[in-house]
DNA sequence: TCTGGCTCTTGATCCAGGTCAAATCGCGCC
DNA sequence: GGCGCGATTTGACCTGGATCAAGAGCCAGA
């Protein structure tokens, strides 16, 4: 039955046929009778804030596209100290191909939903269909580049910088006009305080004393602490540093 | 006359016969005619410490392997700045596919020995050879594994860590035995101070402190500002964080 | 409407690492 | 060997962000 329409939709599974990850995701690589026998052992599921997805050095067996929310990756220092190194928005591919354990935690930033597959269906496909391989490869070098931006964040930015960083990287994730495009961008922040603080290196307090301070020098305005309008784009790039 | 050898090495390019990169890196995904292919539009070059590979911005044309020394990828901020953001050791491949620009800077930080190619060729090889793609895609996710452990030490890690981090670091590279392997490894540092500060964004002063603390402690010796040997790897291991 | 338990903000203080300023070292060259 | 110069170390001091400690805001459930 996931296959009434095959006839009007080219043999595409519903499933699949309004999912975001078929056009701009990984399985825009696959044809229809590829999606069909992926889609047989696929399944969607909404997973809650804060629910493991990954677990550290946890064997995986199954990759995912994330079909909507954001998903967070970190890594953890045995002494408690956290990481975020990797935020994912819909429709990355998640997961780790060529090696059975992950490096890293996956864990819902917000609720998120998923679309998962058995690791051993993708990598059958990716064998055959160097499409595949293509799009992963691109989605890797994409997540290279913003770990390399991240880490000059990370490395060389005052805390000012970093938090306005950060805001212009969640705007251009809601929003991806051209730089100069629009003015205003109004958003809910998809993490916590916390998940900030592990994303930038810093502390919580920090953190909101940023805010604090955008907000005072009005280049922000801050609802419900988690929705944010940015009324000039430039003037949080002007403290972005660059 | 590159192929005078021909017909006692299965065809493959002198140019390439004791090549690093045909067995661990790239190009061991080519056959001996697309080797003869490339090597028509290959060279080999040398390249003095602190010389420009690839500028920030700039248009690239060609790619390269590393067959030795040491590539910094570095990042710099308008008011100077700046954030290694990646090492890449023979065999490496060094190049960006998919994107005419390069995100970053890329020179030599030891004396180099490169052998490039056109674009074009790679690119055209990439079209026909999946496993060449496959062990681009291997490169990559290693990059972005290695992008994503430096993350967590540029980000949450004291300035004691990050510098013994980074001495395993390279003494992983050296001697990449078991890390409970030999117990003393010796090398030279492939950096000067103000590329270890950029590496762990840190300043030279702190660098030096902790490398002089490290010395104190017994943990290594530094012979010539160089040259380093770490008597007990573990010792080195229990400063670095985990 | 009140209450308990969060998350977030704000304030006071501290300290790791930055900054500024001299030595000192290593090394190529005369 | 002596000189010059960049790289490195060392010392004295300062500051941005961490730490510690209260408050204040924001629901959800009774």
């Amino acid at each position: 039955m996931n296959l009434r329409q095959d006839v009007h939709n080219a043999g595409i599974p519903v499933l699949c046929q309004a999912c975001e990850a078929r056009h701009r995701g990984v399985c825009g690589a696959l044809d229809s009778d590829q999606l069909v026998a992926l889609a047989k052992s696929s399944s969607k599921q909404t997973i809650q804030p804060g629910a493991e997805l990954v677990g550290d050095m946890e064997t995986v067996d199954h990759y995912s596209n994330v079909l909507a929310g954001v998903v967070k990756l970190t890594k953890t220092l045995s002494d408690g100290r956290q990481q975020i190194v990797g935020l994912q928005f819909a429709p990355d591919f998640l997961g780790r191909p060529f090696k059975s354990e992950s490096a890293v935690n996956a864990e819902a930033a917000t609720n998120v939903s998923l679309c998962s597959f058995p690791k051993a269906a993708i990598e059958r496909m990716m064998k055959q269909s160097p499409e595949l391989e293509n799009r992963l490869l691109r989605q890797t070098l994409k997540e290279l580049d913003e770990a390399r931006d991240w880490m000059l964040t990370l490395g060389r930015k005052t805390a000012a910088e970093k938090v306005a960083s950060f805001l212009l990287l969640i705007a251009n994730h809601i929003d991806p006009t051209l730089d100069d495009g629009e003015e205003t961008v109004t958003f809910d922040l998809p993490l916590t305080r916390t998940d900030i603080a592990d994303f930038l290196g810093l502390t919580i307090e920090t953190v909101s004393r940023q805010f604090t301070k955008l907000r005072a020098d009005g280049v922000i305005s801050i609802e419900n602490n988690r929705h944010i309008t940015v009324a000039r784009r430039e003037r949080l790039e002007a403290r972005a540093g660059h």
